[in-house]
RNA sequence: GCGGUGGUGGUGUAGCCGGUUAACAUAUCGCCCUGUCAAGGCGAAGAUCGCGGGUUCGAGUCCCGUCCACCGCGCCA
């Protein structure tokens, strides 16, 4: 059996390579694009070897790439193969549109010169699969079409073959349309073929190609860890799996490999990363899915500075290498935990916009306003938003735009907002809901602090900590979508730095980790532990971006009598904590570095860098809002072998029986 | 678990203060057409208005229940 390459070459670049795999479907290694421009399938570059020919038979359909087209190849013998993705029948010549992951190729078929192929071109239809020969030709003068890549050329045709025919897809696949989710997730592999989510995946490979070539470089190891884990209660709620060979018994899916990694450092790795599932148990949004993936990752023998930078690094590189958007600051800004929630009333604030709440409880209580006043005596904070710009409105519009701000702030447990409005002409009059409470001495002093312009509305809030929180991101969301303010094209990162170690819960009457157990203390603050737990901060940090929290992380407790005063201050007596994390323990036991990580989600930071507003538009397959795969009818009843196999039995409220 | 928005030919929408034959665009099918590229022209077919119940002389439209999708709250160490 002769093997070999075909010899009427049309390539000599490529012949020299002698590589089998179609190059412009591989990812350029070492120097990706600069512009997500340079991700469209149409500017993937077909540089191609010759047919793969076996006793002289072509066993490689296609020689190029419907994308790679240009004027360089006219006059050369082509293959192509691919997808219908629009045809114009004109009678004599018909018109296909074909398209593979590459791009879209107009072929030419004319009846005359080629009365066989043009027959087969008439019948076929949208999402035929097609194998075309054909010479690529110049396109006449003024009919090239600017708007593909390839438009400067076309195919024509001499032979077609219909590789596999195609039933009317449920919805467009050529266009950008609206299509209901539930259509697309149902047939996702054929919403997979459209453009925008092509592109999409494609951006997401070269975010974690990148990533796996900027940690390698950095002395990073990729190691996997397993999926088959053990429950552990704190958290988000498991999902479990069944042992059969242990009857009763249960595996639980990793909510993070938050142990393993720690358990790696122990073992003497150093830096490790892995890009690693995870599994939740918990209701769905719009950024959250059952599964999702975390760039995972752990160093030893680093304080937190070194991990910020690290990933501060890589963050500014993606975005730089791989996207046209632009970063709002770098560095990025690092705020503390106590800053953000007093100014924007939120942990992870979107910074493409200002509107942040200034601390006014000083003026406040100077004024007439009871309200005001008794609030600052109860130790409450009165602030104020400035909203640029408003105030140029009747007033019966400003009333109107005012309290529709009021029905938002009280859903939020908010008792009422205060509003001032400044006269657009100076010497006009101050209106609002409070002015006539506030003297002019006391009003000029309020637009001073908050460096209020004319035409501008101040809101005014007074509420306890942590309702007046809810108040100022509740006002600053809805405020930035009504007046446009977050540019779509920016990625404004920032890092949330020195949040509480602990949160007391009333409920059960005991300190929470804010973060997880094995986060360490501010050192300083490490005496704190027993007098003062909630002053105690942690060394714990959030990258933020665009009101997404994007990475987490935090330095780790590498001590085992640390860790073992943890676990009493949140309830969990030794044996308790034996039983659960007595692995840990131990191996802190056995010389564990100083170690700390963080972990970034993949599917929230492509989704921004995509600009997507949900992460189901960068998942391959994802699972609605109910954490259903609609597809697949995921999840489904087994048989009731399956469940006697694994000594299950089930115990349905009625309204739940399986018909 | 709670609140909101939506579900009408294959797709996207209109119809919603109840009233004759459910409208439009597009896709689909047929015929015509040799420079189209969101092709065009002519014609055809295609909808038990998510499902179940109720009110009514009469329900796509009103009411109740239910299912599904999406957005938000709770939840998500």
């Amino acid at each position: 059996m002769a093997i070999g390459w075909t010899t009427n070459s049309t390539s000599p670049a490529t012949r020299a390579s002698g590589c089998a795999t179609p190059a412009a479907l591989t990812c350029a290694a070492r120097v990706p694009p600069r512009a997500l421009a340079a991700l469209l399938p149409t500017r993937l570059r077909g540089t191609f070897p010759r047919a793969l020919t076996i006793e002289g038979q072509i066993v490689m359909l296609k020689t190029h790439h419907c994308g790679s087209l240009r004027q360089e190849h006219v006059g050369q013998q082509v293959t192509v193969a691919g997808w219908v993705h629009n045809w114009r029948d004109q009678g004599g010549l018909v018109f296909l549109d074909l398209r593979d992951r590459s791009g879209v190729l107009q072929v030419a078929i004319d009846r005359e010169k080629q009365p066989e192929a043009h027959a087969l071109a008439t019948q076929a239809r949208s999402e035929w699969v097609l194998q075309i020969v054909g010479t690529v030709v110049r396109r006449p003068a003024g009919m090239e079409n600017p708007n593909i890549a390839t438009g400067e050329v076309e195919l024509h045709a001499s032979a077609v073959s219909v590789l596999n025919r195609a039933k009317t897809p449920p919805f467009y696949i050529n266009r950008d349309d609206r299509v209901e989710e539930s259509l697309r997730l149902r047939y996702r592999y054929l919403d997979l073929r459209r453009e925008r989510m092509q592109r999409n995946l494609i951006l997401r490979h070269r975010v974690i190609k990148f990533i796996r070539d900027f940690l390698d470089a950095e002395g990073f190891l990729e190691i996997e860890t397993p999926i088959l884990f053990k429950t552990t209660p704190e958290g988000a709620r498991d999902y479990l799996v069944p042992s059969r060979v242990h009857p009763g018994k249960f595996y639980a899916l990793p909510q993070s490999p938050q142990q393993l990694k720690q358990l790696l450092m122990v073992a003497g790795y150093e830096r490790y990363f892995q890009i690693a599932r995870c599994f939740r148990d918990e209701d769905q949004r719009g950024d959250r899915q059952p599964e999702f993936t975390q760039l995972d990752m752990e160093m030893s023998f680093v304080e937190r500075e070194d991990v910020l930078q690290l990933i501060e690094r890589m963050m500014i590189e993606i975005v730089e290498t791989l996207t046209d958007r632009q970063l709002l600051a770098k560095p990025f800004p690092r705020l503390t935990y106590q800053e953000v929630m007093e100014r924007f009333g939120s942990d992870k604030p979107d910074l493409r916009y200002d509107l942040a709440a200034i601390d006014v409880s000083e003026i406040a209580t100077q004024s007439d306003f009871a309200v005001f006043k008794d609030a600052v005596t109860a130790g409450n904070p009165v602030k104020a938003i400035r909203v640029p710009g408003a105030g140029n409105q009747s007033g019966g519009q400003l009333r109107k735009f005012h309290s529709a701000y009021e029905e938002r702030v009280r859903a939020v447990g908010g008792k009422g907002l205060g509003y001032l409005v400044l006269p657009a002409e100076a010497g006009g009059e101050v209106k609002g809901s409070v002015a006539k409470f506030f003297s002019p001495e006391l009003q000029a002093l309020l637009f001073e602090a908050t460096q209020a312009q004319p035409g501008d509305v101040l809101f005014l809030l007074a509420e306890a900590r942590p309702v007046i929180y809810g108040m100022i991101d509740v006002l600053r969301r809805s405020l930035a979508e009504e007046f446009n303010l977050a540019d779509p094209n920016t990625m404004a990162f920032c890092w949330t730095l020195d949040f509480p170690l602990m949160e007391w819960n009333p409920d059960e009457n005991r300190w929470d980790p804010s973060h997880h157990l094995f986060t360490a203390p501010v050192p300083e603050d490490e005496h704190l532990l027993d007098s003062a737990p909630g002053q105690v901060r942690g060394q714990q940090y959030d990258l933020v971006c665009n009101g997404y929290e994007v990475a987490g992380g935090s330095i780790r407790i590498h001590r085992q009598e640390l860790q073992e005063k943890i676990f009493g201050l949140i309830g969990l007596d030794m044996v308790d904590a034996k039983e659960r994390f007595g692995h840990m323990l131990e191996a802190f036991t056995y010389g564990a570095p100083p170690h700390g990580g963080i972990a970034p989600g993949i599917d929230r930071l492509v989704m921004l860098l995509a600009g997507e507003p949900n992460i189901r538009e960068v998942i391959a397959f994802p699972k609605s809002q109910m954490a259903i795969d609609l597809m697949v009818s995921a999840p489904s009843e087994v048989y009731p072998e399956q469940l006697e196999e694994l000594s299950i039995q089930l115990a349905l409220a009625d309204e739940a029986e399986p018909e």
